[in-house]
DNA sequence: TTTATTAATATTGTTGACAATCTTGTAATT
DNA sequence: AATTACAAGATTGTCAACAATATTAATAAA
């Protein structure tokens, strides 16, 4: 929602770079979808120059494959894949909270209590059905990752890897959630961060994206289980 | 050299973005170069479509620099950057060797050793000048991470970050080494391989890359002393 | 009936021309 | 003399037609 605002500047390739991005992480298009130039040329109503180059961009963040002379597909995020983007995640989010915890400020430090209180109270409000529900989390890490200070580690923790994780989430809708859990765990992630305890936040941070990890697995594990007895059912 | 073997299938796209990859790697073009597409495709006889594509995929691994309606430029390696790339690789291929540790076969950790071995004999025979002279080094670095068994790292290592590496490599050229230091950081890494003790083996690579970095590092402040000297002389 | 070959079709890769935008240089005004 | 406005030139962004490649469908042979 809300991101047709900033049309002003943009090139057409940026354009449908963001929109085709939106649509594959969303699952508007699904995964192992053939898309055809031609066809989504007309479907975004613009020529297959800047789309080539917008699927070129999106092929290079890793959200389709493409085979030469054969086109383009969205790409398929099997439980191996997944459980690769997770552990790369816990890795270098990891890193990035243990960069962060040197680098950010007492005032920056402050903002993210506030941010939690905020969560707080918005799961009160909802009775905990908010957070983790694409709310409050990404929030939460992505503040912390954009202060560790590495320019690099951040772009691609922005623009690559939370990409996949917001298509990996979509996949695994209404996950049956414990928010109150991961906002203790959040704060004291905060807390480590403001005893300016590298290791300890590092690790703490690690074990949050572990437990989140684990809670994605098994959905999977569940969900493959039930596509198994459908397809016994209709075989 | 010999990159000029493989022709056959390749698209004009990819063809080019690999001979542009290699030109700014190996300082053909200079950082901070401009990038005009008309003289680009007239350089390497091709049109500008395919060559549009390639500069896109030129961005997407940071070796060049894009500003809306002005064009490219090659990416400019400042201190900074440097430091940055070389703090990222460290936590991913600490954790890629972690990973290695665990998955590595038997015999893999051997071809190791006989990597190690033709590495020393080659040294030997160049009385010290070889290894680290981008002959043994990366390989051996490759092949562990190459082993690490999570494809999404594998994938980033291999085609983002080293490339940048490379390109900082060539830049501080003709490093006053020490092949045999190296060497021997080397067979303690393996050796902590051997034993299947990924604690270790993670934290040698760190601190074989830390090491790496302090070399690059006092180059590049020794550079930048010679330069603020020439200034002097010439103002 | 199955498999291999070949022609037809559809899709991707490439090109050169056109449109929109930025940069540069000149001239006029303060 | 300095600065702003405007126009000419150059560069990037976009488009539609053409060429090369892969996929398919059909036909013929085993």
């Amino acid at each position: 929602m809300m991101i047709e605002s900033n049309n002003k500047s943009l090139t057409l390739s940026d354009q449908v770079f963001l929109r085709i991005k939106e649509d594959i992480v969303t699952g508007v298009m699904l995964q192992g979808q053939k898309m055809g130039e031609a066809e989504l040329a007309k479907r975004y109503d613009i020529s297959r120059g800047p789309l080539r180059e917008a699927l070129q961009r999106l092929e290079a963040i890793n959200l389709v494959t493409r085979t030469p002379h054969a086109g383009m597909r969205v790409v398929i995020l099997s439980h191996d894949k997944m459980r690769e983007i997770y552990q790369m995640r816990e890795a270098m989010e990891g890193f990035a909270t243990r960069l962060a915890t040197k680098a950010m400020t007492d005032a920056e430090i402050e903002n993210l209590y506030h941010l939690l209180d905020e969560h707080e109270t918005a799961i009160k409000k909802t009775n905990g059905k908010v957070y983790f529900q694409e709310e409050g989390d990404p929030d939460f890490h992505y503040y912390i990752f954009s202060k560790c200070g590495n320019h690099q580690l951040i772009e691609f923790l922005e623009n690559q890897l939370y990409q996949l994780l917001r298509m990996c989430r979509y996949r695994t809708s209404r996950l049956p959630f414990r928010p109150k859990n991961a906002l203790i765990e959040h704060r004291t992630i905060v807390d480590a961060i403001k005893n300016r305890d590298e290791e300890f936040a590092e690790m703490l941070m690690r074990r949050h994206i572990q437990s989140s990890w684990q809670l994605v697995d098994s959905m999977l594990i569940d969900q493959r289980q039930s596509d198994i007895e459908n397809k016994t059912m209709n075989g």
